[in-house]
DNA sequence: TCAGGAATGCTTTTT
DNA sequence: GCATTCCTGA
């Protein structure tokens, strides 16, 4: 095995030796930022059926597709036989439950629904139920249906023998209705994936030996973001051999707000007790200044296993950070610099711009045009929640599953052709008393007294028209697409719209252009398999490592990507770490942004720009910022550099200079503390975050409002 | 039936 | 600030 490592291109450290070369039983691999662990996987693949494994045995799953992609390309360049498997999680369930539908309970033309259309099905749910969507927000809702239920495995029966009180009991029966839609539309969604297929497994021991008999060595990555649902599903894959490789860092775990759960990796030794442990610490990314600042930081974090990042490449220069005036302000700074960057040679390529959310992209798009410096927002799924984009997928979506009724109401009067709300509403009483599907009550439009004659005859045109397109539904897809788009009207309405219908035209060619490149790069295209491929598309997925332009993401869409220069923006108190994670006392929150700053940090190779503004505007207000927390916890080295080229109005710099009367005994907060404000009156404490003198309080006033304060600035007595 | 404007809600991160 | 829903009048 030893000398098998020596194709590889790169020298091994001797961990890495160590992960690679390892062969049956569980292996868990905890590889901080940089370690080359990807490259491990790979190896790893390569190495097992360069010992005459066959890559059909071979299962590894990613966190995206994008990951995936680069993994196949990867094992491919070392020389690999192809075959194995390599996808995401919810790629991989949907392949076992279309394969497996009659035993899942499900049909295998089944539509999968992304968030809009599980919002839709929700609030169809709450109002079905007779409840207020002011006491049972939809979004509530769902969050507790999907993160807390589903991703927990809680079925429907389950959650309901537990329900004991008025709130959970209701809940239950949104549930209840919310899966019975689902269920009566042929459609899952996200998390019915996951749990779905977890159910098979546990409930069908042939399906999952079968399975753990094909995949006989399972490697997962990004194993720290797993949920309970795919920690499951794992489990059961590897039960039969063992043979189980998780690979993941705990300081990167920032999915827990979508169900992930960082104690499936921190318990992998007690779940396999026999697993070979491997670290892999060195880092060959980033200098020692960076790794230095990022060290400092996720020190902080209290419920962690202690890992140092050893530096291997040579001193390089300090991170910048740097205090501008406003978001415009920043964003022309962060041009200003990359212009130089590429007068000094960098490559557009090289560089990128994260911030926490993504409404901070727009005041950076808008420098970054005025500048002329071309650039890509990693934002893929925006493309297909397009409005023209979504009306020609739904006439696609009709075809393969009649039953996705928000698919069909979509496009049942797009373009419109005079089938309106009464009659809709019509055929839905008839459907229900006749106990049908929606779109059967429809095919017998004729049957249905309650329609007027005109009604009835456009019905028919139109189901008569899906009934001509569904004669194509084998084969290619973009051919199919193409006629659809002209034969239902959606071309002409949208020439008919002038410069908007053009743009929206031009977007429909590039799906169809996209649909065409999947018809040649599919060895079997099929419609079914198209749509539940794009349905799984995400952000990252449409990030273009060769496009030649400076790449802007969220802070989440960076994971996994690194880049020679990194500019990490509004790194500022209620944005990063963002309000929503300080608003209870619950540090775990708190320290998930910690991690996700470690994340963006750790992708820099070379330098690093982190910023902050004096004024964000944030849902249409300006308002007065506070730094964040993090920039401190940084390290004393790297104090605030005001952008020189900026002038600063002396008087407001007055009056923000720190209170001369701030004195030690005040500058302890305790929860509870009655406090008075000059312009806020009184109020009362409800957070303190101590840092010395540039410590935090949230005091909630009596106004009702809460604000997060900066104590020096705020010139708080005590009550 | 439908267009257009007013009102309302929602606004973190994503497979 | 933006998107969706609601409502009105033709």
């Amino acid at each position: 095995m030893k000398s098998k490592s020596s194709k590889f291109k790169i020298p091994l450290t001797p961990s890495q030796r160590k992960a690679i070369c390892h062969v049956e039983g569980p292996l868990l691999v905890i590889a901080g930022p940089g370690s080359g662990k990807t490259a491990v996987i790979t190896y790893r693949i390569a190495a097992l059926i360069d010992l005459g494994i066959s890559p059909h045995n071979i299962c590894a799953i990613t966190f995206t597709n994008k990951a995936a992609e680069e993994m196949r390309q990867r094992t491919r360049a070392l020389g690999t036989a192809p075959g194995s498997h390599i996808s995401t999680f919810h790629s991989l369930c949907v392949r076992i439950l279309r394969r497996y539908a009659d035993r899942a309970g499900i049909k295998p033309n089944f539509s999968i629904y992304n968030d809009s259309d599980q919002s839709r099905c929700i609030k169809r749910a709450v109002k079905e139920c007779d409840l207020d969507t002011t006491n049972f927000p939809p979004a509530r809702m769902l969050d507790a249906v999907s993160t807390r239920l589903k991703n927990n495995l809680i079925d429907v029966d389950a959650f309901k023998a537990q329900a004991d009180d008025y709130f959970t009991k209701n809940l239950a029966r949104i549930y209840d209705r919310y899966q019975h839609i689902l269920a009566d539309h042929n459609a899952l969604d996200f998390d019915d994936l996951l749990a779905k297929t977890a159910f098979l497994l546990r409930d069908c021991s042939d399906v999952c030996s079968e399975l753990s008999n094909r995949f006989k060595f399972l490697l997962i990555d990004e194993y720290q973001d797993t949920n309970r649902a795919q920690y499951i599903i794992a489990r059961a894959l590897a039960s039969e051999h063992k043979n189980i490789c998780a690979t993941g860092d705990p300081d990167q775990s920032i999915y827990r707000w979508r169900g992930a759960d960082i104690r499936n990796i921190l318990a992998f030794e007690k779940d396999w007790p026999d697993a070979t442990v491997v670290k892999l610490e060195e880092n060959f990314r980033s200098t020692p200044n960076i790794l230095e600042a990022a060290d400092k930081l996720i020190a902080n974090n209290r419920k962690r296993k202690q890992k140092t990042l050893i530096p291997t490449k040579p001193a390089g220069e300090d991170i910048a950070v740097t205090f501008f005036e406003d978001e415009n302000d920043e964003a022309q700074g962060v041009v200003r610099r990359i212009k130089q960057l590429t007068e000094q040679g960098a490559s557009l390529n090289d560089i990128a711009v994260f911030y926490r959310v993504n409404a901070q992209s727009r005041a950076l798009e808008e420098a970054f045009i005025r500048e002329k410096i071309i650039y890509q927002v990693v934002r893929g799924v925006e493309f297909y929640n397009r409005k023209e984009i979504r009306d020609l997928l739904a006439y696609l979506k009709v075809l393969v599953n009649p039953d996705d009724e928000i698919a069909l109401l979509r496009i049942i009067n797009t373009p419109a052709r005079g089938i309106g709300k009464t009659t809709i509403d019509r055929v839905r009483a008839y459907a229900v008393q006749n106990k049908v599907s929606f779109f059967e009550a429809l095919s017998k439009a004729e049957d249905i007294d309650s329609l007027a004659k005109a009604a009835q005859a456009k019905l028919a045109v139109f189901i008569n028209m899906l009934g001509q397109f569904k004669k194509d539904i084998e084969g290619e897809v973009a051919p199919l697409a193409q006629r659809v788009l002209v034969e239902s009207g959606l071309e002409k309405s949208l020439k008919d719209e002038g410069d908007e219908g053009e743009n929206a035209l031009e977007n429909i060619n590039e799906l169809i252009n996209a649909a065409s490149q999947y018809d040649q790069h599919t060895e079997q295209p099929s419609l079914l398999d198209y749509l539940q491929q794009i349905a799984l598309f995400s952000d990252t997925d449409a990030y273009d490592a060769a496009a030649g332009r400076v790449a802007l993401m969220t802070l989440h869409a960076a994971k996994g990507l690194e880049f020679e220069n990194v500019f990490i923006v509004g790194v500022e108190h209620g944005l990063l770490p963002h309000e929503r994670s300080t608003v209870n006392e619950d540090l775990s929150e708190l320290e998930e942004e910690r991690r996700l700053l470690f994340v963006g940090i750790t992708r820099a190779k070379s330098q690093l720009h982190i910023s902050h503004a004096r004024y964000r505007t944030i849902r249409g207000q300006q308002l007065r910022t506070i730094p964040s927390q993090f920039l401190y916890e940084l390290g004393p080295t790297f104090t605030d550099q005001t952008d020189e080229d900026q002038d600063f109005d002396d008087d407001t710099e007055q009056t923000e200079t720190p209170n001369s009367s701030f004195s030690i005994q005040d500058s302890k907060f305790k929860k509870g503390q009655l406090v008075r404000h000059k312009t806020f009156g009184r109020g009362i404490v409800k957070k303190f975050v101590d840092m010395g003198e540039n410590s935090i309080v949230e005091v909630e006033f009596s106004s009702g409002r809460t604000k997060s304060l900066m104590l020096k600035y705020a010139n708080l007595s005590k009550v």
